[in-house]
This record gives structure tokens, sequence and C-alpha cells, in this order.
DNA sequence: CCAGTGGATGTTTACGTAAACATTGCCTAG
DNA sequence: CTAGGCAATGTTTACGTAAACATCCACTGG
């Protein structure tokens, strides 16, 4: 800086002013100055200034190893709009989801270079967790309840769920069955708990629930099952990559969809346009929910904010081909060739 | 730092060596100057660290928007494997593959607080870009070629490329058709010259080349194409999304797959073991690209390093049910439901 | 008994920046 | 014509740390 200073013929104050587009600084010399800077390669050194201003600039993202495509979308949204806001976004991740691991990543970062953090996280990991937070450092959940301890953002997971079940009643089935997600995930019990509620509301009996982990192939194996349930004309499942195992499952059973049952997914994954027979499933808003983790723990770092509070996105339903009235008595009518789309 | 130093009743060097775990101090001194840091929840300031030592312990990674699985992959080990060296990343987003938006993100790169950068990108909109960069900032590339003027770690598309080949020959097909990726992608590109002079080597005659852009829609509609060509028994698509929509056409036109046309794919995602039928598939190993890429960037960071080379990372073929020997002659011979795996 | 040695600890300083305060010089109002 | 004010710029200082150097002290060997 003082080099650029001597170049220029001015002061560094005068350089830090430039750089900063301060104001009270003539356009000439404004002009001399950047023409120094250009000349001599000049870059701010940010470890000074974030050492001057006391604050880095950078928020912190812990999440687990990039599992899920809801979490890479949502750590997409949160770079992005961190960048519009002159933050930059330093990555922490954790292996495994151990309380262990989990901790280990809090305490380092103490010590990172960060002035907030987002946790895209199972709350109930976070709790012995957040004691060894350096104090000021606000956080953001992302993908949890417990919005009276936290701020939290997510998607209305109730909200989706309960159009899932909507959708497929309003089509004409007696009920729905539930191809549910870890019974860890809180996500996955929410998405059931609404299942449950929606159907009991409407005066359905709930059909036993039937539990995955996510995977397409635990999608697959809940799928061989479902196949053998005579009374099973429609499935929720909890996320795409299960809908896309019980399609095939289905499908080797010689099940037609959605002749012999309707299949709705949740998340609305990219592929799942594509899916044999394209799914009907609940698009989820991931962008929104980045933005709002960003613009969250700014606002409370402005405000030194004490207030929590959860902040639901609402979801969309996107139908397409997987879903359609009842029938599965009727099987075997006709003798069109299986899982041709009905439309 | 120094209310630590007056609470264990030493100097703030002491402190100093005991917070980066230097030798020369006594056990005794070491404990009390712990337990005052813990008694004041000190943590080191890593802004003062940095300006200190001239360095931040930081990658930065230069990614667009993570829209490809791999990008994904290849992201989460530069983390894991970054922070195994004590490294922390930080995400510098583009939102589009402009020229532009690329040389912003080099541009804001300079007043980063990074000691390297980690490029994912195809090079050809690296080269204006990189003039700014900051000297003494060390680049590695992946998911590029132009290993003479970058140190490049990629998959060996091309390796891979010929396996998928060469087992759809060996499997007895007669030439191996190829649904390609974008023409503005250099992977896209070394899959497609790879597949043209494998079946060229093996006296073969390419047919002609269908273009897609990696999506599952694409692979549809070129699908859909692919169902009219009656010579057509084998398809190499270039990534397993496309290979996904391929399926479906040909599904929805009545075409046995693997009994009237295999199908490969390449990169492996999860899901492709849930395909109609499971995917047979080139598995990329993004973990280990991600691995050398640090490994890389910090090799040259010591040296000063500035040999460049290209390190390719072997790809492994995945055999599943969606390849199968030569038969689409036999189409309608048999009345077997179709799409039920073979085995 | 003393010089010499080496380990443990303290003191000084500089890293690059920006806030706070100081100075300069020009313009305007009285 | 001059005091006062204000805009432009310069000077000083501190941010928290760690390298370099300085000091102290206990112990060893002659």
């Amino acid at each position: 800086m003082a080099d650029v200073a001597r170049l220029a013929g001015v002061s560094s104050q005068t350089v830090s002013r430039v750089s900063n587009g301060f104001p009270g600084v003539t356009e000439d010399t404004r002009r001399q100055v950047l023409a120094a800077m250009r000349e001599l390669g000049y870059r701010p050194n940010s470890a000074a200034r974030a050492l001057k201003r006391g604050e880095f600039r950078t928020l912190g993202v812990i999440t687990f190893s990039l599992s899920t495509m809801g979490n890479i979308r949502t750590l997409e949204a949160i770079a992005t709009s961190a960048a519009q806001h002159g933050y930059a976004v330093t990555l922490l991740p954790v292996a495994v989801p151990t309380q262990d691991e989990v901790n280990g990543a809090f305490s380092r970062l103490g010590e990172l270079a960060v002035d907030a953090v987002i946790v895209i996280m199972e709350i109930h990991l976070l709790d012995a967790a957040t004691v060894s937070l350096p104090p000021g450092v606000q956080v953001v959940v992302a993908d949890s309840d417990a919005g009276d301890r936290y701020t939290v953002v997510d998607t209305d997971q109730a909200g989706g769920a309960r159009d899932a079940v909507r959708h497929l009643l309003d089509l004409g089935h007696d009920t729905v069955w539930h191809l549910a997600g870890p019974e860890g995930s809180f996500a996955a019990q929410r998405r059931a708990n609404a299942w449950r509620d929606t159907l009991t509301a409407a005066g359905r009996v709930p059909p036993p629930l039937v539990r995955g982990d996510w995977s397409a192939e635990s999608g697959y194996r809940a799928g061989l099952r479902l196949a053998d349930e005579p009374d099973c004309t429609a499935v929720f499942a909890a996320n795409d990559q299960m809908a896309l195992g019980l399609l095939r499952a289905l499908h080797e059973r010689g099940l037609r969809v959605p002749g012999d049952i309707s299949v709705i997914g949740f998340d609305d994954i990219p592929e799942s346009a594509s899916f044999l027979p394209p799914l009907t499933t609940i698009h989820q808003d991931f962008a929104e929910v980045g933005r709002l983790c960003v613009e969250g723990v700014l606002s409370k770092m402005r405000q030194d904010g004490e207030g929590h509070g959860t902040t639901l996105v609402p979801t969309r339903l996107v139908r397409r081909e997987s879903t359609g009235v009842p029938g599965r008595d009727r099987r075997g009518e006709e003798s069109r060739p299986p899982f041709l789309p009905d439309a």
C-alpha cells in the first residue's frame, strides 16, 4: 500500500480511501491512485483488513458431506446469496454425522476466519456442540426444527406432505401409503406426521408406515413389499430417490404406474421428470432456503440478534404422470403395454 | 492473548508458543496457560495470525454453480482432504459460465483470503481470466485438459470411454452408438473422441454421433431418435442422466434393455443402480480427483512449483443389467414381460 | 569454584490496514 | 480584508499475533 501511495504521490490513507470507495477524494486523485494500483498489481491484504475491521466478511457453513441433493442446492444458494452481500463462504465438512465429529467442527470453527455460521444439519446433533461456539458468532440452522433455540429456515415439510396426500385423495384414492425416511431424520418425521394427520383429518385410516433410508435401494425393497399389498393404490414416498426405487420394484412385479398404483415423491430432483413414468412430486425451493439463511444470519449479526424463530419456505406440487385415479382392480383388463404414460 | 498471559502469569509469547504447540515450554507452564485459555474462552484471532504468518491456510475453489454431481463430489473430497491438511475451503461461486463472470470471480479472488486456488471448470473460460491472478497463488484445475499451461487433475475420460465401448464390442455388438455431451464440454469431447477412436481401432464404422446436453430430458429426445434406428443395438451415453432419459424413451417405444438395445452410462451416480434396468456404467472416482487436487496445489505451494502436467484418475466399469449380448432382431420373439432383468 | 551451555521465558518489533485525529488550503460571509 | 468553515489530504496509532532477539537461570565439567 505504501508503494502505491508513493507512486501516486499521496498518503497511504488516501489509497485506503480509494480502495474502500470512501468519499472525500478528488476524481483526479482517485484516478491517479487507481492507475498506481494497476501498475503495481496491488491487492488489499484481506488478513490485515479483517484484523483492522474486526470482521472477516465470511460465513461458515457446516454440513455433512454433501450427501443429499437438497443440502447441495441449499449450499449453492447460500454461496450465491452471500456473494451478493459481499461475503465469502467457507466450508466446514463433517465426515460422519457423529456427535464427536460435529463437536470437532465447531471447535475448529473457533479458530476459523468466520463471522457467523449456517448449519445444515439435524438439530439433535447440535445441542452439545453449540456450547463451544465463540461468543458473537450467530447461527442459523437449515433442515431442522427447534426454532425456539435457534433461528431456523426450512422447507415447509408438513405443508408439502399434506399437499401430496391431498393430491392423491382428491384423485379418488381411499387412503395413501407412506414410504418414510429414516427415523433419525426430523424432515422424515415431520413428513410422516403430516401424512398421518392429513389422512386422519380426512377420516381415512393410515396404513402401516413403511420405512426407508432415503436411498433408491431402500425404495426398491419397500416397493417389493408394497407390491404384495392388494389394497395399496397410492404411495407417498418421502423423497424422489426412494420413489425411483419404488417404481423399479413395482415395474418388476408387473404393476403399472399410475394404472395400478400412483406414486408421488418429494424434492423434485431434476431427474424425476425423466423417471419411468415421470414422477409427480413436491418441489422444494432450496434456493429460497439458502437465500433466507444468509439474510437471517446477516440480520442477526447486525442487531446482535436474540430473537429465534422458524421461517418456512412453501413447497409446490409438480404434477407429472406417476399419479392418477385409482384402478388397481382393473389390473389385467387392458393389454396396452405397461408403463406407457396415461397421457 | 495479553489477558491470558496475565492470568497465567507468563508473557504473551509463551501463550503463543502454547497455542501453536511449539517446544520449549515446561509441562507445568503449558497446563497453566491452557487453563487460563479455557477460563477466558480465548480463541486465537485468525486474521492476526494470517497477517503475521503471511498465509491463510485456506484454499479457494472456483466452480460453476454446483450443477453436476461430479463437481459436487469433487468439491466434497477437496474440502475433506483440505481439512486433513489443516486448510479451510472457501467457495467462489460463478453464477453463469460466461467469461465475464469468470473474470469477476478471479478478480474477487485477489482480495480474498486464499493461498491457492482449485478450479473446477472447462479450460477455455480460464485463459483470459488467469492473467489477473495474484502472483504466488497457485492453481490446479480439475475437469479440463491443457496440462501444459496448468496443473491438471482429471478423470481418465478417454480410458473410461474406451472401456465402455470395448465392453459392448466384447458382448458381440457390431458397433456402438454414442450419445454425447454438449459440444462446449471438453469432457464430452474427449469421451466422444475416445469412442470414435476405439471403434476405428477395432475396425468398426462409427455411427453418426448423437448430441445431448447432459440432461435426462436431452437423453429422452435422443432416445426417441435412436429407437428408430434399426441397426442400433448398443448405446454409450456420455453420462448417467442422459442414459436415464434414453431408457425412458426406449421403454416408451417398446424396446427392451438390454434385450433389444444395450445401454451403458458414465459417472455411476448413486441412482443409476436403481434405474430400469440398473445401469451398467463407468465409475468415476471423484474423491480421488479431489484429493489429488489438494495434494497438487499444496505441493506446488511448497516448492513454488513451476511444473505443469496432467494427472489422470482411472475409471472402473460397473457392470449391471442394462448391457447384454445383441438381440434386437429377436424383438417380439418372446412374450416375457419386458424389462425384467435378464439375470 | 567458575566459565560455559542450553533450556525456559520475556521483550521488541513488524505484518498491512483503517479509524481517529491533525493539517492544509481554498472559499465565503461578515 | 479576515475569521470561520469545510473539503481534501496527511500523520499517528492500534488491531492480535509470532519471529527475532534478549535475558535469566540451573546445571555441567574442568
